[in-house]
DNA sequence: CTGAAAGCGCTAACAT
DNA sequence: ATGTTAGCGCTTTCAG
């Protein structure tokens, strides 16, 4: 019941307490039969080392924290996915905190990780209010995911512009002659990716290009709504190819569109831009980029380790900007170029854990 | 650059040691105007509290540690999402650390949490091999998620024999006849799924039940594989219903059944047994059991807050066992009903959040 | 409100 | 290889 401390297991053991202490830490200086004993007594009390205070005495601890704005988003797993995976190939654990949406409690969160001694912080941005987060970790190694920036830290996101000329080339390529682009620029990710398409359409004016992006339109439900309304247009006003800004929107203006009668993608192509794997459970599987997330935290603990290894070797400089770019890729499925037959080879697919 | 102590606060505020520590901790005690000026000291020094030093000093710090065998299943995911939000709305933070499949790191994550002095950890069992883990925290609430155990300790599962027999109860009311059972019972789960059918079946010997289980079943290419098996059978050894014992195996039976020119549900239909959200991307919609694991982590926080006030009001009696059963009900979708026009209001379900 | 001081449980030097 | 001891940074207590 009450706690066990590392004396009581040197005197269960009866031997020092900097014995047990080493057989801990450094098993090689004990000899094994006094290790035996040890971890025998060890095992016959439920000793758990106190974390604290072996930090507290110790160095630091090879974790990483990782501050995720929300669980229910796929990028935000893919993130954990791939940092996790990560992390531990490099020899270290990962920690994972999820601020359920609540902005404040995501900064205390970082705070807090900045206070456990921890090798590193992964934040995944939610906002674009990165003024909180950086200064709060002037000591320990921070990479920020997710977002661009252009201030001193480190910073590694998506191409979000590479997403959204990709897709309007898979468009154009496919020769769709009048798009439609929705879901509203809100975040500057959907910002980037409207660029990117805009950019890429330059080079095709003979292609109309419309922009739906008034009123609320983030969730499936919006999608779906236009969708729906775009199906039923006539003439040159209906759209040949929809752009989702968002998987999650495309995946409801898919439905929307079928739910109007119209074939997905005989009548009307349609694709998402942020491989999220989580908005795939639509109808026709959904054509979109890669779900980079995986690759995000990936590249994140990595960066934390070059700065880990910058401090070591004193190369760090201080307020410099390092910013990573994430290239997307296609992936290309029925949405835009009709039934695929799936395979066996392909059915591993819908085990998401493929994509992560 | 420095680490910033305390002290160092306490000397750029002009104030004590101490004060700085009851600004922090009893800001009641301190008045205003003092703690204004020791909040800008600590702005200003970027003054982050050392957490271990904290909690050696202090007591126990209100967090939970979740420990999840892998983070890229569905059930994992709803179990953290649940955890996290219950243990934030009763004022706990929540940790998260993944194996990542490997079960050594699973226990010896368990254990470390156990060495925190966090109120209380959670596990999500990954095998039926709880003997490491219940003796490791005996001075830490601790409760087992998705494990059915008779031993001392706190369990919370998901009623899996009630799964099954909601799915053959399902599968009989729509007139199934022939229906295949597909997946290998290696989890004690799928096993208590499988008898729960059976014990359903029972009442109706009219229905033929074939239980197909030989060879490496468990995921969605195997699924396919035997699903485009089934599909080609002939006469009455052609089943009218297949059972997945996961959504995974339904999932990819589904695929397997239309690759092979059926229809999903008219020549055959199709349901999982287990709601994993990440499995619903047929091209069919999945009928299958709840998404319990949203459940099962809200479960695992309060069980955790009960044992924690047990232990406060000395109720707490040790080797006891508490097991939860928590009740699943029906998913119905297109893949046994036929095709269910989604309207605005369920393609909300598109995103995963609703279900978590 | 201040200032001083006693640990929290452990690690890492050091001496033996 | 083993025993001893000085802190790690903080919270609390106690007397000013």
């Amino acid at each position: 019941m009450a706690k066990v401390t590392i004396g009581d297991v040197a005197r269960e053991a009866g031997v020092a307490l900097g014995t047990v202490s080493n057989a801990l830490n450094h098993p090689e200086r004990v000899r094994p039969e006094t290790l035996a004993i040890v971890n025998d007594a060890i095992r016959r009390l439920g000793y758990a080392p106190n974390q604290s205070a072996r930090l507290l005495a110790g160095g630091h601890s090879k974790t990483f924290g990782l501050v995720l704005p929300q669980l229910n988003h796929g990028l935000s797993l893919q993130i954990a996915s791939g940092a996790s995976t990560e992390a531990q190939r490099q020899g270290y654990s990962l920690l994972i905190a999820t601020a359920n949406g609540d902005e404040a409690l995501e900064s205390s969160y970082t705070r807090y990780f900045a206070g456990t001694q921890m090798s590193g912080v992964l934040v995944q941005a939610s906002s674009a209010d990165l003024t909180r987060i950086a200064p709060t970790a002037s000591r320990v190694p921070l990479a920020v995911l997710d977002a661009v920036c252009d201030g001193a830290g480190h910073y590694v996101s998506v191409d979000c512009a590479a997403q959204g000329s990709l897709i309007a080339e898979h468009a154009v390529s496919l020769g769709a002659t009048r798009i439609a682009v929705i879901g509203r620029t809100m975040t500057p990710q959907t910002t980037r990716r409207l660029e990117g398409i805009r950019a890429y359409m330059e080079l095709h004016p003979d292609v109309a290009l419309d922009i739906v992006d008034h009123g609320e339109i983030t969730q499936a439900p919006d999608g779906f709504m236009i969708g729906r309304h775009l199906a039923t247009q006539q003439g040159a006003a209906r759209p040949d190819f929809i752009i989702g800004l968002t998987d999650v929107l495309a995946c409801g203006a898919l439905e929307g569109v079928r739910a109007a009668g119209l074939r997905v993608p005989d009548d009307i192509a349609i694709a998402g831009c942020d491989g999220n794997p989580l908005a795939w459970s639509c109808s026709v599987p959904l054509t979109t980029c890669s779900p980079t997330g995986y690759e995000l935290g990936r590249r994140g603990v990595r960066s934390l380790i070059d700065q880990i290894e910058a401090r070591r070797t004193g190369t760090e400089d201080a307020s410099e900007n390092h910013q990573e770019l994430v290239r997307p890729f296609m992936l290309t499925r029925a949405s835009t170029v009709g039934r695929t037959t799936m395979q066996a080879s392909d059915a591993t697919g819908l085990n998401l854990g493929t994509f992560l």
